[in-house]
RNA sequence: GCGCCCGUAGCUCAAUGGAUAGAGUACUUGGCUUCGAACCAAGGGGUUGGGGGUUCGAUUCCCUCCGGGCGCACCA
């Protein structure tokens, strides 16, 4: 990555003036005027070295003119003291050029808070089989399938997982028997009753009958996850089998009690979570013998640890906050890992980075999906069945497809809290940022295909790839059509990928993604409008191969976001 | 009451402490006889909820107030 040149040269420089070098900020300046990329290095350690700004970056840029090689063909200091980087047109051909396809290990070496290899669980949405996914859960499914996705490209060796919290012995599902049995009402909706009429439950107990519907429910729900969201699970983990029936809960209880974590109270055995900085105790085994949720949360992530995961990522939505402070109460009575969980906040998540904030984060990761809420006529409202206003998320994958509703949910940061309109998301999915991008995809693969059939010997017999991430025709180099600023920018836009990616593991910013393809779009529709590819004297190769490199971008990123990227709309 | 999240253009949302706070949408205007107009170009639209503070510099960090959301079980 051309971005991360860059830093090293900044900071060699600091270092050879005898600055003590920490952060190094490298960013692509909003104004093209300034530069490829720009630094506020000298800003940012002129007050150390005590001299200006603007002296410190005089320095810098001698230090750095005296090493650097053909790859920066400018600097500039600009403003109260930044310093703008020039690319040569060569460095960002060969960048272009070399690239071939957005693989493994390939660009993001070193830059990943995960690891070339490390092993990273990731576990989302991970619904209760007592209902059908709603709105609520599109955050997480989609958050956390496009975040496996990116860790994975930048080296990590990812398990996804959906937990199943299927235990016979819990609540929920002793109140699921209960409705089957016609004796409750909990968990009482229409699709429930309709799955109920399918099943005989004559002669069952309650927990016989709740399993039975759990069993049901839970397989519907994974169906309409992998058939219908295309999200797949590496593992469904059932907490019935692997945690209850497998004795995980038992052992981890003697081990609390063996370990002297626990006392008795009030005829019930609390964990002394307090005292590794939760709030309050809490009861690990109720005054009637059963055991809470709690527990098998405990012995869960110890397991997760056991089986070999150096790093555990929960999805998890906002109404599960409160248990972040215990889950990472345990983890510090346990002795996890360092770096094993990570949280909702901007703090936390540099602490996750490690790096940044250099302390060593000691929690596990968990982010936090904000609600979503429902607004209607203007006014917002909390989802709530008994109101009849729960929208389940297959409603609005069979209303507006699974493109628009990956993306209108991917497009919003995980923090904030989205108020879902459904007039709006009618309104909205006419005139959608998908078929933006989607559209400057199709674009080029028509434009492809023309040039092909104008000339199929351009890449040689077999004609033109047809998926691109291979070789490109041959061009008589990119300085002249470099001097279009359209044809420039698109192939600077084009390097930037491993870039977001790169920061995307950093940050977990997944909805950057979104603008990224946005952007990358607007830069394609630019370069098509100065660029011809296919003229009357024939095809431009340069442009072509432009052209196939765009197209490839786009869609590299849209596959990341689960998006389709269709050759045709 | 305590803890966490949020408040940015009419609307939906961006912006690792940096340069003139940006996109989409809506609105106004211009552009199809050449590779796809689901596109492009231009314009108006902002006290970043209010007020303090930290510093060269704050939408971002700290304090406080206002407003909204979510938690605060021997539920999950």
């Amino acid at each position: 990555m051309m971005r991360d040149k860059i830093e090293i040269i900044v900071r060699e420089a600091l270092q050879a003036l005898g600055v003590e070098v920490g952060v190094v900020n490298i960013e692509h300046p909003a104004d093209s005027s300034h530069g490829d990329y720009a630094t506020n290095a000298a800003l940012m350690y002129g007050k150390a070295k005590g001299v200006s700004p603007r002296m410190l970056a005089g320095e810098l840029v001698e230090k750095i003119l005296e090493t650097s090689s053909d790859d920066i063909a400018k600097i500039e200091i600009a403003g109260p003291g930044f310093i703008n980087f020039f690319l040569s047109d060569t460095t960002l051909e060969s960048a272009i050029l070399r690239r071939t396809a957005l693989r493994k290990n390939e660009e993001n070496e070193g830059r990943s808070f995960v690891k070339t290899g490390e092993r990273v669980n990731v576990e989302f949405v991970s619904t209760n089989p007592t209902g059908e996914l709603h709105i609520g859960h599109g955050r997480s499914a989609f958050f956390g399938d496009t975040l496996a996705r990116v860790l994975a490209l930048t080296g990590a060796e990812v398990t996804r997982e959906f937990y199943i919290n299927d235990s016979r012995e819990s609540n929920q599902i002793r109140e699921l028997g209960k409705t089957a049995l016609g004796k409750g009402e909990q968990y009482k909706t229409p699709e429930l009753v309709e799955k109920m009429a399918k099943l005989d439950f004559t002669g069952l107990s309650e927990e016989e009958a709740g399993v039975l519907l759990a069993t049901a429910v839970q397989a519907g729900n994974r169906a309409f996850i992998e058939k219908e969201l295309g999200v797949n699970f590496d593992v469904w983990y059932s907490e019935d089998a692997e945690l209850r029936a497998s004795g995980a809960n038992t052992a981890m209880l003697a081990l609390l009690k063996e370990r002297n974590f626990t006392y008795e109270k009030d005829g019930a055995l609390w964990l002394k979570t307090s005292e590794y900085g939760d709030d309050e105790d809490r009861v690990i085994v109720r005054s009637d013998g059963t055991v809470p949720y709690f527990l098998a949360d405990i012995a869960y992530h110890q397991k997760k640890f056991d089986r070999g995961f150096q790093a555990v990522i929960n999805v998890w939505g906002a109404d599960h906050h409160g248990h972040i402070k215990r889950m990472q109460a345990v983890g510090r009575m346990l002795g996890w890992p360092a770096r094993h969980c990570l949280s909702l906040n901007k703090d936390s998540q540099a602490m996750a980075g490690g790096q940044k904030a250099g302390t060593g984060a000691d929690q596990p990761i968990v982010f936090i999906a904000q609600m979503v809420s429902l607004k209607e006529d203007g006014v917002s409202s909390k989802m709530s069945k008994r109101a009849g206003n729960v929208i389940l998320l297959r409603d609005l994958v069979a209303e507006f497809g699974i493109d628009i509703v990956r993306w209108f949910f991917i497009e919003k940061a995980l923090n904030t809290q989205m108020a879902f309109d459904m007039a709006l998301a009618r309104e909205k999915s006419e005139k959608n940022p998908v078929y933006y991008v989607q559209y400057a995809h199709a674009r080029l693969s028509s434009v492809i295909e023309k040039a092909k059939a104008r000339n199929a010997e351009i890449l040689g017999s077999p004609g033109l790839p047809e998926t691109g991430r291979t070789a490109l025709p041959e061009t008589k180099g990119f300085a002249e059509l470099f001097k279009t600023p359209s044809a420039r920018a698109l192939a600077m836009k084009i390097a930037e990928l491993p870039e977001v990616v790169a920061d995307i593991a950093e940050s977990y910013a997944v909805h950057s993604l979104t603008g990224y393809a946005v952007a990358l779009a607007t830069a394609t529709n630019a370069f098509y409008r100065d660029v011809r590819i296919v003229t009357d004297d024939g095809v431009d190769t340069t442009a072509l191969a432009l052209a196939l490199r765009a197209k490839e971008t786009l869609a590299e990123t849209l596959a990341l976001l689960g998006i389709s990227a269709p050759d045709r709309m």
